[in-house]
DNA sequence: GATTTATGTCAACAGTCCTGACATATTTTG
DNA sequence: CAAAATATGTCAGGACTGTTGACATAAATC
């Protein structure tokens, strides 16, 4: 399986789908490349957090409020496409454990401002190197020069909305 | 990973541009990616969903009984990767609504081989397509030639276990 | 005949998501 | 300034999906 020198083929090597014609054969098998892909991602940080008692949306909550600047609830509502109190529990715990901090915001005082502690910095980080590494590979196995493909797909795939807030967060950074 | 407070003044080497640095700020750029791209594809099939009151995992099911043959109980849990208890949940439901119709094994009569009936059929379909559109369009807006590249990171994605059946169904198709 | 396998089911618990309602503090607006 | 809007927190209660562990049945296999 762990074949490919980077750069021993051209893009268009073994797969050039007839034009139409394939098309929906090809979404046919991205569905399930879809799914195994995936879920396979989400379980390398998903036995991190096993250990730690946590599930996925403190994950995605620390996630977003580590990678983010001045992140308030409502950013952070905005971003994950939930309620209120499914983020409320969630934070709850992540503060209560001390992975994540409230502060008033400067401007408006309404607003609560959140960051990592030092520690919940220390978890989000090794989350990321989990699935940053699992990426990394997948990169090299398929070869570099494929990873434009996949990341212009991905794009497409990504609704108007999300696609807008993914570069709005890109430049950002 | 974005800051490391301690040690303003360490030394240049630590953070000159290493081999393989690129290879990590696109995998940063791809937990993003599999994030959004993954939540609007499956909104695309919640949406129908939520109108016959069924959720991800009767889909799931669905999916997979239909799309194989002679679909076993056994065989589907171990597709799903769950627990028979949350399988047995879901599975009820859909027979009770008459989605799936179960049959004895013409070989081993302790087997319950799994159909969907015209309705599922129906249903099953309806979800496809869905999907396949969001994903036909999406490679269509990306550019074919990109697809190749997209399908070659997404199997390198996937565990060895994951791509091997990933391998297998499809060559029974 | 004893064991293993495939399936079904029951009880009980956990995590995550939802809706709707209500409370508080603060900012904005008429 | 008083009223309305905003940001957040919280409570009650319901739904779905996932887990573990135990037990039961029928059929296949040794």
């Amino acid at each position: 399986m762990s074949d490919n020198p980077p750069d021993a083929d051209a893009p268009t090597a073994s797969y050039s789908p007839r034009r139409g014609a394939s098309l929906d054969s090809a979404a046919n098998e991205a569905i399930e490349l879809m799914f195994f892909a995936y879920r396979d991602f989400t379980d390398v940080a998903d036995r991190i957090l096993e250990q730690h008692d946590l599930g996925r949306a403190h994950h995605r909550a620390l996630y977003f409020v580590g990678t983010g600047q001045d992140v308030t609830v409502g950013h952070l509502l905005d971003t994950l496409n939930i309620t209120k109190q499914s983020l409320a529990r969630v934070l709850r715990r992540l503060i209560d454990l001390g992975l994540v901090v409230q502060e008033v915001g400067a401007v408006d005082r309404r607003q609560r401002l959140l960051q990592l502690s030092g520690e919940g910095d220390a978890l989000l980080q090794e989350l990321i190197e989990a699935q940053r590494r699992l990426l990394r590979e997948a990169f090299t196995e398929a070869g570099t020069e494929r990873l434009e493909g996949f990341r212009r797909v991905m794009l497409a795939i990504m609704n108007e909305e999300d696609s807008a807030r993914f570069n709005r967060r890109k430049r950002l950074r």
